[in-house]
RNA sequence: GGCCGCUUAGCUCAACGGUAGAGCGCUUCGUUUACAUCGAAGAUGUUGGGGGUUCAAAUCCCUCAGCGGCCACCA
């Protein structure tokens, strides 16, 4: 062995020593325990972040069970991740001074699936850098017909059974994206707006009644007044008429509960086109909704004179012609939460739709019977809880997308008789009528609907066997942010297909942050790139970091002060071994028996051991590691290979075993966390075509 | 407004009912043929405030305060 410890020396050829033996090649034995994790398949349109690096957790569970001889798999797959993979193919566009509108549909769709293609072998090179024992052969894509087959079988299935069902409601709506989002998926901000009190005259009579509005542009589509049943002020209004000001139309003051008096004037304009709240509101009292703001962004034909104004131009005109007939009474300054697209963060403006949605309840109530009676487990527990909320209060899930880099909802309209029908296969003559007068929705399906199924369409696009070896997966590794966007809905799509969970355990790591307890942001400047990292001190010392002594779904402080200290630890481990085989074999003594500090360390060892396999069922990997750090450095370097010195030196035989064995098991031990270091040693010692994973855990 | 989490040594965090720990930093000494250093010894904490349960509480319960997160229709 060396005495320079330069770890990344290893990392390259190990990794592709690991692939060429097919350690991670997933197969089917009937005679071992299987356990299986399917990847939270990356986004295959970018680098490598530290979120990706987190997954080391599933790594640490593959290698540990492949110790305890257990049949593993680790599936691999990259998502096409639809709005975010097309989001940033159009910025590539607009550099070369080109949009989307430049292009057909198939033409985009085809352009973004080379530019797709071309980055997904980085990705797996990046993650095998991390040294991950990924089966990378599996290579999973929604987009992979077999896939494909599998989620538009699915979404048939719900609607034969009448739980997907077509409708006009209000969407969230991104004008600068061209498509609809799910209520998730937009970001509410907190932002100073101006709350303007406008006067609404009576349609007979005199007076007036005043409703204070963010959104003065949307008058032009009121179709109601609301106030508090109760509210002594309006009461003797209810029931009677007032005039939309600038429009001239007629409409009714109307009583409902969700008005909150003590805000604004305690009166509300109703405007079911353009706020959900009015939507709802409007399906409660059989309102119509008049839709004055069109998909580009633009006032409509409804809109009267305003018509072809942008939102802000036409608000401007709105209040200046409000000001002079004397209808504007107040302006407040008035903090309020907008909407904001995820991806591009412009203002989410609520747009009345016709879409494809999901009738949740069937599938939620399934799924929070199966995280109650825990068919599913989760960590940490307190997770439990959330989930279950989450799915309780689960709304009808809109899965069109006006996208063209998704995969295609298989819905057809039939012309004659203005009905969908939906077919697995391209149709040859309308299912409805049997003519040939249909079309196909021009929508995609939220990447989410085929993420969703993703545990059953990886495993059963790789042959009954295997879906039968490793279906329910035994966990679910991934970031607690997307318990809601991914979790949940896996849970239900898998269940409703299947019949039996996705997976039997979930586990839900952290976030990672700086040394301020700041979550990394490009815009901070704080952010750790995990490929410098792994150049600069080794993918060990990243994955180490990243564990050690981290409380399991806490937040993760990665500074370089941390990265050194493993570092150090990696240096520690090497030279304890070296010492070790540097002395050995050179019995220059008779063999001696009965040394009592031997004796003493392996019965040490054994608690230590213990304590591991305890702590490593528990998922408390941190604490494994913070155990493993402190044995090692501590109790057997600084006590026991001090006290034994000597005697080593002096080629007792019986110390030098003792020790030697201790040692790799304790290499074997932190094999899941820092596993090119341990196999470097392990080889070291036995072999070059020796490796630690051929060992074998015996507890 | 509702729910959840966090508050422990200068800093970042462990321990989760039984004598307060680690890493980094700090002090002193030693080593420089196992250690891109390492070792030995040491200082620093009424474990956010207050109350309760218990033989015993950082750990369980209540309450207050500060921080963070998630959810909710405040026009």
């Amino acid at each position: 062995m060396e005495s320079k410890y330069i770890p990344i020396q290893f990392e390259q050829k190990l990794s592709s020593f690991w692939e060429s033996k097919g350690f991670f090649k997933s197969v089917v034995d009937g005679k071992k325990k299987p356990f299986s994790i399917i990847l939270p398949p990356p986004n295959a349109n970018a680098d490598l972040h530290l979120g990706h690096a987190m997954m080391v957790y599933e790594d640490i569970m593959i290698r540990y069970h492949k110790l305890l001889g257990e049949n593993t798999s680790w599936v691999y797959g990259t998502d096409h991740a639809g709005i975010e993979t097309q989001f940033v193919f159009e910025r590539h566009l607009q550099k070369e001074g080109k949009s989307r509108f430049d292009f057909d549909r198939g033409t985009l769709f085809q352009m973004i699936f080379d530019f797709v293609m071309k980055n997904q072998n980085n990705m797996k090179e990046q993650l095998k850098k991390l040294g991950f024992g990924l089966d990378f052969e599996m290579n999973k894509f929604p987009m992979d017909p077999a896939i494909v087959a599998i989620v538009y079988k699915t979404f048939k299935k719900l609607f034969d059974e009448g739980l997907t069902y077509r409708a006009k409601k209000l969407v969230n709506y991104c004008i600068s994206c061209g498509t609809s989002f799910s209520d998730y998926e937009v970001n509410y901000e907190e932002r100073e707006g101006t709350l303007w009190y406008i006067k609404y005259p009576f349609a007979k009579g005199q007076g007036s009644i005043t409703v204070a509005t963010t959104r003065p542009e949307t008058m032009l589509g009121d179709t109601a007044i609301a106030v508090h049943p109760n509210d002594k002020r309006y009461k003797k209004y209810i029931g009677q008429t007032v005039i939309v000001p600038l429009i001239g139309r007629e409409i009714s003051i109307i009583a409902d509960n969700f008005v909150d008096p003590k805000f604004g004037t305690g009166a509300v304009k109703v405007t079911p086109a353009h706020d959900h709240t009015d939507w709802e509101t409007g399906q409660r009292h059989k309102l119509t909704s008049i839709q004055v703001v069109g998909f580009d962004g633009k006032m409509t034909k409804e809109a009267g004179i305003y018509e072809g104004l942008s939102i802000s131009k036409a608000r401007e005109a709105i209040l200046l012609s409000l000001k002079e007939k004397g209808l504007l009474v107040e302006e407040k300054k008035h903090m309020h939460r907008v909407g904001r697209c995820y991806r591009c963060k412009r203002v989410i403006e609520p747009l009345p739709k016709e879409q494809w949605f999901i009738s949740i309840k069937p599938l939620a109530s399934v799924a929070i019977e199966a995280v109650k009676k825990e068919e599913v487990i989760i960590y940490p527990k307190r997770f439990k809880k959330e989930l279950i909320r989450i799915l309780d209060n689960f709304i009808d899930w809109n899965i069109s997308r006006q996208i063209v880099w998704g995969i295609r909802i298989p819905a057809y309209f039939c012309k004659s008789k203005a009905t969908w029908f939906v077919s697995e296969k391209k149709p040859e003559k309308c299912q409805v009528c049997g003519d040939g007068d249909f079309i196909q929705d021009t929508d995609t399906f939220d990447t989410w609907f085929s993420s969703g199924q993703w545990p059953f369409v990886t495993l059963m696009t790789s042959g009954d066997e295997m879906y039968k070896q490793f279906y329910p997966t035994s966990v679910m590794e991934t970031g607690h942010d997307i318990l809601r966007a991914w979790i949940a809905r896996m849970l239900m799509l898998g269940m409703y297909v299947t019949g039996k969970v996705p997976f039997k355990t979930v586990f839900l790591h952290g976030l990672v942050r700086d040394k301020h307890g700041q979550k990394m942001s490009k815009s901070k400047g704080n952010v750790i790139n995990p490929l410098e990292v792994i150049k600069t001190y080794g993918a060990d010392v990243l994955r180490a970091s990243l564990v050690f002594e981290t409380k399991e779904g806490s937040d993760v402080v990665l500074t370089d002060e941390k990265l050194i200290g493993m570092r150090n630890f990696g240096n520690k481990l090497w030279n304890v071994g070296r010492f070790i085989h540097m002395n050995k074999g050179e019995s220059k003594t008779e063999a001696k028996t009965g040394n009592k500090e031997i004796k003493k360390l392996l019965k040490e060892f054994e608690g230590v051991k213990k304590r591991y396999h305890t702590n490593m069922q528990k998922y408390k990997f941190g604490q494994v590691m913070g155990d493993m750090h402190a044995f090692i450095w501590h109790r057997l370097a600084d006590f026991y290979i001090e006290q034994l010195k000597e005697e080593l030196k002096n080629g007792n035989m019986e110390v030098q075993n003792g020790l030697e064995k201790v040692y790799l098991e304790c290499v074997t031990m932190l094999h899941p966390f820092i596993p090119f270091e341990t196999e470097a040693i392990w080889q070291e010692f036995k072999g070059h075509e020796a490796s630690v994973l051929e060992e074998r855990f015996l507890i």
